[in-house]
DNA sequence: ACGCTATCCTGATCGC
DNA sequence: TGCGATCAGGATAGCG
């Protein structure tokens, strides 16, 4: 499921099966996930040449031979089931989105909250689509330093979870490995933005990319759903040393002090109150 | 300007 | 076992 490691991943698998090959077939399945489908979706896609693939935050972007791009994002529920076509005679509950390849691979989008969403961009356009024009630096970039941390939390007064999930700031960081980072760099969720030393920065500025490259190169949970679409769970969730672990020991300081849930802006956040201040 | 809340949906899980 | 309440990885509009 969708935050940026598997997203990477999604992007990986699709543009592995899609990239240098043809859209031969597009079948829209719904009107709409969080907005409506583009009406010319289909026809601006078959029979085009994939050029070339990217990630954006938590967008991926596929980009063909004439000057359009397909934009996508998951939401909160959606993937994407890479696999060979013709091979799937019963497609799965709220596959909205096929799309096959002449050389035989086929993608299906599945998002039961429908709170994903597909656009079709001028390619040359992609970083002004409204949807991407606003987001701020990658945090698998040279720009994740410690200086450009602190400049963009200067003055800034909200609590330092509610900045790092902001995407205006940092752009592909979800509630998981926000509660993740905190935790390793010792810092409270709660914290003023502002009040954070140089030295905290800089530990973030390290932490955030080293837990992003480490999901990814664990497959991220979504890598075997897409693969084999049996369930099993990828070994994602054994980098979790916080998250969803409400009331386990801290695997830093030990059971004396169990992790603690509380709500911060309407999501849950999970943290070490001995570990982290 | 900025931060918080409600909101779009369905499905899984928990407590009674 | 069944049922209702609660919660979920995102992102935005709108409010104070």
């Amino acid at each position: 499921m969708p935050e940026l490691p598997e997203v990477e991943t999604v992007m990986r698998g699709f543009r592995d099966a899609f990239e240098g090959h043809r859209i031969s077939h597009v079948s829209v399945n719904r009107p709409d996930l969080r907005w409506p489908f583009p009406a010319d979706l289909r026809e601006k896609l078959e029979g085009r040449h994939v050029l070339s693939f990217r990630r954006r935050a938590k967008y991926i972007l596929m980009r063909l031979e004439d000057g359009w791009s397909m934009l996508l994002h998951l939401g909160m529920s959606g993937r994407l089931t890479i696999g060979r076509a013709g091979t799937n005679a019963t497609p799965p509950a709220h596959e909205h989105l096929v799309l096959e390849t002449d050389s035989g691979a086929r993608a299906g989008l599945v998002d039961p909250r429908r709170f994903g969403m597909v656009d079709l961009i001028q390619t040359s356009e992609e970083n002004s689509h409204r949807l991407l024009a606003h987001l701020g630096m990658e945090p698998l970039s040279d720009a994740m330093t410690g200086p450009a941390l602190a400049d963009l939390f200067r003055g800034r007064r909200s609590p330092i979870k509610s900045a790092l999930l902001d995407q205006k700031l940092i752009a592909g960081l979800g509630n998981i490995y926000v509660c993740e980072a905190l935790f390793r760099c010792g810092i409270h969720p709660e914290r003023r933005t502002c009040t954070l030393r140089k030295e905290e920065t800089g530990a973030l500025a390290e932490a955030v990319p080293q837990i992003l490259e480490q999901a990814i190169a664990s497959g991220g949970s979504s890598l075997r759903d897409y693969v084999q679409a049996d369930g099993t769970k990828g070994g994602f969730q054994d980098l979790h040393l916080v998250y969803g672990r409400e009331g386990a020991p801290c695997p830093n300081c030990g059971a004396e002090s169990p992790i603690q849930r509380m709500t911060q802006s309407g999501r849950s956040t999970f943290f070490c109150p001995t570990c982290q201040k």
